[in-house]
DNA sequence: TCTCTGTATTTTGGATCCAATATTGAAAAT
DNA sequence: ATTTTCAATATTGGATCCAAAATACAGAGA
């Protein structure tokens, strides 16, 4: 291992698990309803079962795997219905969120939000799918995180996580891409503004989009 | 082991586990802000480490303890912000519940709710803490389960889970297990004329007061 | 007396081994 | 041919043991 890699190791191998599994979730390596054997994939992160059975705990506990005793682990699939309800709950937290931070955003705040946007405009011009996923994340809790309120961030990056395995389909497409990138420069538009209302308007659409782009692949998957 | 405790005994230890935890926090048994040692506990429920620290994972997910790598587990601590934030979201998302389900209730749904409410009131009476705690969950679950969102009851349920510990001291106090029962009995009312506006707004009343009992053991705890 | 340092002890993190359960497949009976 | 039963195998659950980190403590030095 590189001295590079080893800095950047998390000081437990839970942890360096955990991030592994994330990773491989939303890039799609491991499939929705993928059953995970943790022998084979013990082996291949180099580490005894045990932190890897107590990392499947922890996405368990986060939705992002299911598990039933004696039988295992498997990749969580989402239903059509758990995608709407998904994103019905993170239209109400996310409106919480945002109307609490608008009065409380600070010009250092507004320059974080616009260096956040620049990236993601770079990846989605560079067509960096990966990039892109990361970026746009980073705007919306960057937004979020404002508000002052850190369970209802940490419930909304709950939320996230759960569609994270299908925002990469979504960034494939280049069309989608842009309009992401639009819409965020209309957020970013009412939130120099100070305007609440504008601002949950636009998120309330940018995610309607994401619903009904997400929803055919959905069907796909769920064959 | 008697065959009633064989049978009563969920398949795996972490299970087990994980439910004689969230008895002992919730009881009050594990003080918020106490440190968990592994050993102790491991060797008081009769099981090996290892499927208590998987059990612990599931409550650090749920915001129950709080973990440090190498520092190990304490029972999470409540400050004012963090009940004022919980009882909020909760605002937002029980709102959402009983919106949808009004309109779904049966005849059998509202028997089901009935019969709880009898068994808060018998447990009110009695001034049984525990039992009153169990059945006002099982009030409010029962409805919030109505509204078919399977996801946002699930979410319900975990921020109810952060004041549990805090519940029965509430409950300990016979004045709030009276305003309790009445304010059950104008939910219901609500629900039986099928009116969400007076149902949420029964419930908003519900929580505040809640909040306003609740701060104050907080403060004591905050020493 | 206070602080710093090094060591002993405690506690957590992880690996290996064994047990229990589930799954698979083959053989036997209908 | 189909179904059922039973054994073999694979996989998960749990216990023990060892390693690593943190904490507590004692002693030396200022």
């Amino acid at each position: 291992m590189s001295p590079e890699e080893a800095r950047r190791r998390p000081p437990t191998a839970q942890q360096f698990v955990l991030a592994e599994l994330r990773r491989a979730i939303t890039t799609g390596r491991l499939r929705p309803g993928a059953p995970i054997r943790q022998d084979a994939l013990a082996e291949e992160l180099q580490v005894s079962r045990v932190p890897l059975r107590e990392a499947l705990k922890i996405l368990e506990g986060e939705g992002l795997v299911t598990y039933k005793a004696h039988k295992g682990y498997c990749v969580a699939t989402l239903s059509l219905d758990d995608l709407r309800e998904v994103y019905r709950i993170r239209q109400l937290l996310e409106e919480e969120a945002v109307r609490r931070a608008v009065p409380r955003l600070g010009d250092d705040d507004l320059a974080r939000l616009e260096a956040a946007q620049d990236e993601v405009e770079r990846a989605a011009a560079a067509g960096d799918v990966s990039a892109m996923a990361t970026a746009n994340r980073v705007f919306h809790m960057t937004l979020f995180d404002c508000a002052g309120m850190p369970r209802l961030a940490r419930l909304i990056r709950t939320l996230w996580d759960t569609t994270d395995a299908y925002r990469s389909m979504y960034y494939g497409d280049s069309g989608n891409r842009e309009r992401v990138v639009k819409e965020h420069r209309a957020t970013l538009d009412a939130l120099r503004r100070r305007s609440a209302d504008e601002a949950v308007a636009t998120l309330d659409v940018h995610r309607d989009h994401a619903v009904a782009e997400l929803e055919p692949l959905l069907d796909v998957q769920g064959r």
